[in-house]
RNA sequence: UCCCCGGUAGCUCAGUUGGCAGAGCAAGCGGCUGUUAACCGCUGGGUCGUAGGUUCGAGUCCUACCCGGGGAGCCA
C-alpha cells in the first residue's frame, strides 16, 4: 500500500465523524493493526461490535469493521469519561475507539486497544436481529441488509472481492482487453435459457397492431429487448479485432429454476480469444481456474480458514488440489465409457447421445478421478449450434471444466469459424438466419479460428466458500419469487 | 415445472396415542467476573404459515393454498 503522509495520526479534533478524502485513503483499518509486528502507539478504528463482554472494572468490545475476519479487542476501562454509557453498548453498535495498541493478556488476540477515547456514534435497537449466535442461512436473507455484518457473509463478500481482483489480474496480465458487453439485448443470442422482456409499454394497455397483437415497434427500442443471457456473441466481435477480450458483469436468466445453483441474476465472466482452438482454450481456462483460487487461498487466510472450520471441512484442501494438479482431460466419449463401466447404478442410464447428468458429472470429478476433469468433444446433438464441428460431423469442439462438489463450472467451446458450414448448423438449429446477420458477416470478412469459454462467478464463489447455496455467494440473490433489497 | 421434507416465542428447535403450549439463546431487571458466542438468577414474551374440514376436544388427523429447504430438469 502507499506510504502516506501523515497516516495513521489521529486527527486533530476528536471525534471526527466526517473524513476527508485524504483522510479516509490514509485511515488504518483492523487488517492492517493487526498485521503489524508489534505492539505501541496510537490507533483509532471505527466500525461495528462483534461482541462486547462487561466486566465489573472493565468492559471489552470487539470491533469490526469488515477489513479482515477478526475484530479488534477494545479494553474500555472506568477512567474514561462516558464509560456508564459504554456499559450500555452491545452487539451491533457504532463506535469510533482509539487508544494504545498493546500486547493482549488474553489468550485469543495478539495485540488489543486499550482506549482512551470512546464515540458512540451508532445505538441499537432492543430488536436488532443479529444475535451473538448461530442464525440459519435463510433467516439471514430475510435481513439481508444486515447480512454483511455475519462471519460467514462478510468472509463471503472478502473472497468475492479477492476472486474478482484475480480475475482481472490474470487476463490483464496476458494482454485481454476487459469489453463491457450490453446488458440489453435485441434477440435471444444463443437460446441460452429464458430471457427477461425490457418493455416501456403499459403493461395494462399495450399499443397493438391491426392484427390484435402488442405492437413492439411502438415500444422503446422499435423493437422487442431483453437482458442479456451472455456476452460471448459481442466478444466474438471484440475478439476479431482485439485478439483477446473478456467480460465481466452481470447475466439474466427468468427460468423458474429452485436449486441451490442458480440465480436469476448472476455475474458471469466470458474470455474469447482468436487465433486460439478448443486445446487452447482449456489451457487458459484451467490456467485461470489455478491462478483465481490460488490468489484467494492468499488473499483471505483467515475467511477461508473460518469456511473450513465452520461451513465446509476439507475446503482448503480440495481448493490446494485443485490449484496444485493438472487437470484431467477425457473426450466425452471416453467418458461415456467410464462411466459404462463403472458398474454404478445411475439414476439416468448412460449411453452415447445424452448429455451427462449431474450425478454422472459429480462421479468423475470427485470419484472416478477425484479432481476437476475437463470433458471435451461433445455430441453436436447437444451443444449449442456455435460450436465447432469436428470432421466426424457428429461431435463439437466444446469443453466442460467439471469440479467436486459444484459440477460444472466451466463451459466452453471453439467457435464454428466456417460461413458454410455455421449456416448450415443455423438452420439445422431452427434459427432464423437474418436475426444472425452480423454473426455470419463476421464469418465472411477476416473470420480466424477463435474460442472462449463462461465462468458463472457466483458458482466459483460457492466452490471457493463451501456455503451450500449459491445464495450466500452473492450479497442480494435474486431468484423466483423474490428481489427484496 | 416435477418429486420429497419442513413452517410452533425475536432466533434455533422440542412437543408422546388427538387431552392445560415448552427449552436454549435473545430482550428487560439484578448479580458476578481480564472477558473470548462470557457466566448465574428472576421477569416478560405465542393468531402453532393461511383458509376450510373431521372430532366432545386439533400444534398433532384430512383437503387446498402460501412460504422455505433438499433433489431433478434447465443451465452458469
Amino acid at each position: 500500500m502507499r506510504a502516506l503522509p501523515g497516516r495513521g495520526r489521529l486527527a486533530r479534533s476528536w471525534p471526527r465523524r466526517y473524513l476527508g478524502a485524504r483522510e479516509v485513503a490514509m485511515r488504518e483499518r483492523v487488517r492492517e493493526i493487526l498485521a503489524r509486528e508489534q505492539a505501541g502507539g496510537e490507533v483509532e478504528v471505527r466500525g461495528w461490535l462483534r461482541t462486547a463482554r462487561h466486566a465489573k472494572g472493565r468492559s471489552f468490545l470487539e470491533v469490526s469493521d469488515g477489513s479482515c475476519f477478526a475484530g479488534l479487542q477494545a479494553v474500555v476501562e472506568p477512567e474514561i469519561a462516558n464509560f456508564e454509557a459504554v456499559r450500555g453498548l452491545r452487539n451491533g453498535c457504532a463506535v469510533v475507539v482509539a487508544g494504545e495498541l498493546v500486547a493482549s493478556p488474553g489468550g485469543e488476540q495478539r495485540f488489543e486497544l486499550q482506549a482512551t477515547r470512546v464515540e458512540i456514534v451508532g445505538e441499537v435497537g432492543d430488536d436488532y436481529a443479529l444475535q451473538k449466535k448461530r442464525h440459519s442461512f435463510e433467516f439471514l436473507r430475510e435481513i439481508a441488509h444486515l447480512r454483511p455484518r455475519t462471519n460467514t457473509i462478510g468472509a463471503v463478500l472478502r473472497v468475492r472481492n479477492a476472486a474478482s481482483r484475480a480475475i482481472h489480474d490474470f487476463f490483464q496480465e496476458r494482454g485481454f482487453l476487459y469489453l463491457h458487453s450490453p446488458v440489453i439485448t435485441a434477440s435471444d443470442a444463443e437460446g441460452a435459457g429464458e430471457l427477461f422482456r425490457v418493455t416501456t409499454l403499459d403493461p395494462g394497455d399495450p399499443p397493438r397492431d391491426a392484427s390484435g397483437a402488442v405492437d413492439h415497434g411502438e415500444d422503446f427500442f422499435g423493437r422487442q429487448a431483453f437482458l442479456t443471457v451472455s456476452g460471448q456473441l459481442e466478444a466474438e466481435i471484440a475478439a476479431l479485432a482485439l485478439t483477446d477480450v473478456y467480460t465481466f458483469g452481470p447475466t439474466f436468466r427468468a427460468e423458474n429454476s429452485h436449486t441451490s445453483r442458480h440465480l436469476a441474476e448472476f455475474w458471469m465472466v466470458e474470455p474469447e480469444m482468436a487465433f486460439c482452438e478448443l486445446d487452447g482454450d482449456v489451457e487458459v481456462a484451467e490456467a485461470f481456474l489455478k491462478a483465481v483460487i490460488g490468489a484467494v487461498l492468499e488473499a483471505c487466510p483467515d475467511d477461508m480458514a473460518f469456511f473450513e472450520k465452520r461451513i465446509a471441512p476439507g475446503v482448503i484442501e480440495t481448493l490446494e488440489h485443485v490449484v496444485e494438479t493438472p487437470f484431467e482431460r477425457l473426450t466425452y466419449s471416453e467418458a461415456v465409457e467410464i462411466l459404462q463401466r463403472s458398474g454404478r447404478d445411475f439414476e439416468f442410464p448412460v449411453e452415447w447421445g445424452v448429455d451427462l447428468q449431474s450425478e454422472h458429472e459429480r462421479y468423475l470429478a470427485e470419484e472416478h478421478i477425484g479432481r476437476p476433469v475437463v470433458v471435451t468433444d461433445y455430441p453436436a446433438a447437444i451443444k449449442a449450434f456455435y460450436m465447432y464441428l469436428n470432421d466426424d460431423e457428429r461431435t463439437v469442439r466444446a469443453m466442460d471444466v467439471l469440479v467436486p462438489k459444484v459440477g460444472e463450472i466451466i463451459g466452453g467451446s471453439q467457435r464454428e469459424h466456417r460461413l458454410d458450414v455455421l449456416t448450415r448448423r443455423i438452420q439445422a438449429a431452427g434459427l432464423d438466419l437474418a436475426e444472425y446477420w452480423w454473426y455470419l458477416d463476421l464469418r465472411r470478412h477476416g473470420s480466424v479460428p477463435h474460442a472462449g469459454f463462461g465462468l458463472g462467478f457466483e458458482r466459483l464463489v460457492q466452490f471457493v466458500t463451501g456455503v451450500a447455496n449459491i445464495r450466500e455467494a452473492i450479497p442480494f440473490p435474486r431468484v423466483p419469487g423474490y428481489a427484496d433489497f
